[in-house]
DNA sequence: GCGTATCTACTGGTAAACCCGTATGTTCCG
DNA sequence: CGGAACATACGGGTTTACCAGTAGATACGC
């Protein structure tokens, strides 16, 4: 089975449908307009056919319309994401990408707690966990 | 001026460019080769051209062949890049990417410790200067 | 001089993402 | 029964990345 990454566009239209389970075409068409401008009706529903080809999304019947649903997780898709930017980008070196993430963005105060909060927390689940440590 | 954003392959190429200051375009097939097989040598000239034209990278006259040498900054390119990321997949919700990288990857110890030690640097750095901080 | 090796320039071809117009079908008033 | 309003199906056009073959120039050994 191939990774599934769904290109940009495909992603914005998963991320609508995460926030709620199942969106007809107009529903859809109508959110990603708001977000990014000017978009034909015909253009969202190509872009549904053919994630439903790759198995991206499903579909069903609701009155006269189709309602889509993601059939990926959101979780496994960021993680999937991420790790991959990561690598082809920075090599894997997280570190390296903090940096310029940090550098660039003004990042708010309570933002850097919880990343600090999230730092601390990996540290304590490898030191007792003992799995999953990259030497 | 537009943002300039190479693509993966083009990455690849900067890469060794960075490394060292002007290369051949036999030395970046060769390197090129090494990290991803296969790989025609005109192919590798076809996407030093292409950036050329994109004003990624210059060249000059060395002996008969040509030396490639980057026109953008690492730490510039990568900053777009590890920003733009961000922006499109996570909209801009840094915690979120950090959380399903950690997921992921198995991070050493060593690299935790580095990242904390950015943040901690940030939290410095935001409360003394003042400036920057997006509230 | 002449072949051979090595280089760049030129050209084309595939695949994917992206965008949309038009055709066609259905439903539901009036 | 129209016909407006909605839906999907289908086909096409553009752009970008990617890959590579072939032609043409140039140097170099013999």
């Amino acid at each position: 089975m191939t990774e599934l990454v769904p290109s940009d566009r495909e992603l914005e239209a998963l991320k609508i449908l995460w926030e709620q389970q199942r969106a007809t075409v107009r529903e859809i068409w109508e959110r990603m307009r708001d977000r990014e401008g000017r978009l034909a009706y015909t253009t969202v529903l190509s872009l549904l056919q053919v994630m439903e080809q790759k198995g991206l999304v499903g579909h069903e019947a609701v009155g006269k319309a189709y309602a889509y649903f993601a059939l990926v997780e959101r979780a496994a898709t960021f993680r999937t994401l991420a790790s991959g930017f990561l690598e082809r980008v920075f090599d894997g070196a997280l570190d390296e990408y903090l940096a310029h993430a940090l550098g660039k963005r003004r990042t708010s105060e309570a933002e850097l707690e919880r990343l600090e909060q999230m730092i601390a927390e990996a540290k304590r689940k490898k030191r007792r966990g003992g799995k999953g440590t990259a030497e």
